[in-house]
DNA sequence: CCTACCGATCGGTAGG
DNA sequence: CCTACCGATCGGTAGG
């Protein structure tokens, strides 16, 4: 009746309201219409559920990461970075919460995963805003601390967008660029 | 042998690491090394504490932005702002952590009251932008976009700020108002 | 996909 | 502060 990705699909659903730890698996089987014993002929265990939602949503920001070409300015690679931050959680909100909130509850070895791949993203923003202030276009007074009040500011939006209301994707993306090209730009 | 105020404490750390879910009575017990059910001695429910913790937060918070006084300039207040929230976060970690995190699983009436009171505290940084813009010292497409992007820059920082790293907050704040104020401020 | 069941643990109470 | 215990539920397995 149900494929491995439905059922992971509406498992990302519910974590991401109730909590991984909030979740039970007879919730889950409750959605889907079957009984708890189900779900284990589709999936190993309920860990597994949460390191599928989890590396998919790295899968995503890391595929928008290495999307933006290496050639452009640093401003136009920012640009391309946070729109494509954005859009991840957008598209991905149910994945992008739980990968937010409830990786730290994968096992050290799963967590350690994450943590590299989470690293490897952090350096895009890092080299481009690096970049920008070697070649003179960015300013700040320390890049490490640059690169984490941009995606502090990025991060956070799980909490707060939501993509059926009144402000799209494109919008927020639009203000969140001039705000943070702002925060950014060199003097003169 | 202990006091509430202790207890509430240790479940603030315990919730911050491991979740309000993922978190047992036994749990906190054993760290305070009695039984279970003595627990039931100081305190109504777990959900209780969650309420201590997080409502307490909300109180650090809104005194923190109350202290800013009202006749300074828009930058100024902004920037009392931004340091009195980091000073929260960096002095009160677990506390806040647990505010950001796991005040959704509080019942309904309770997690209205949270709402309220993180409006109530949003509405602080509402003012000073739109007074800002209004004065000329300040420009923002939305000042509604504006703030929540200001809010979730500050906000994240609980998730990578250590108090005993080797970046103090006085440092974070100073860099966190240099970016901010960059951000918003207008042009010429 | 099901019924039936496992041991462990959950938040919480009774009574001292 | 304790022992003893409650019913409910947890993630997961056996066997079909």
């Amino acid at each position: 009746m149900y494929t491995k990705t439905d059922i992971v699909n509406i498992a990302g659903k519910l974590f991401s309201e109730r909590g991984y730890h909030g979740t039970s698996m007879r919730d889950l089987a409750k959605v889907l219409a079957v009984r708890g014993a189900t779900l284990y002929s589709h999936v190993e265990s309920k860990e597994e559920m949460l390191w599928e939602i989890v590396n998919r949503a790295a899968d995503e920001f890391l595929a928008a990461a290495a999307a933006v070409p290496q050639d452009s300015s640093p401003e136009e690679r920012l640009r391309l970075l946070v729109h494509g931050h954005l859009d991840v959680i957008a598209r991905e909100l149910p994945y992008a919460t739980v990968f937010f909130h409830e990786w730290q509850f994968l096992e050290p070895s799963l967590r350690e995963q994450i943590k590299e791949r989470r690293d490897a993203y952090e350096q895009h923003f890092r080299r481009v805003i690096e970049d920008g202030i070697e070649q003179g276009c960015f300013q700040a007074e320390d890049a490490r601390v640059a690169t984490l009040f941009v995606l502090s500011a990025l991060n956070w939006t799980y909490q707060w967008f939501r993509p059926d209301g009144s402000l799209t994707i494109e919008q927020l993306a639009e203000q969140y660029n001039a705000l943070i090209q702002r925060s950014l730009k060199a003097d003169i």
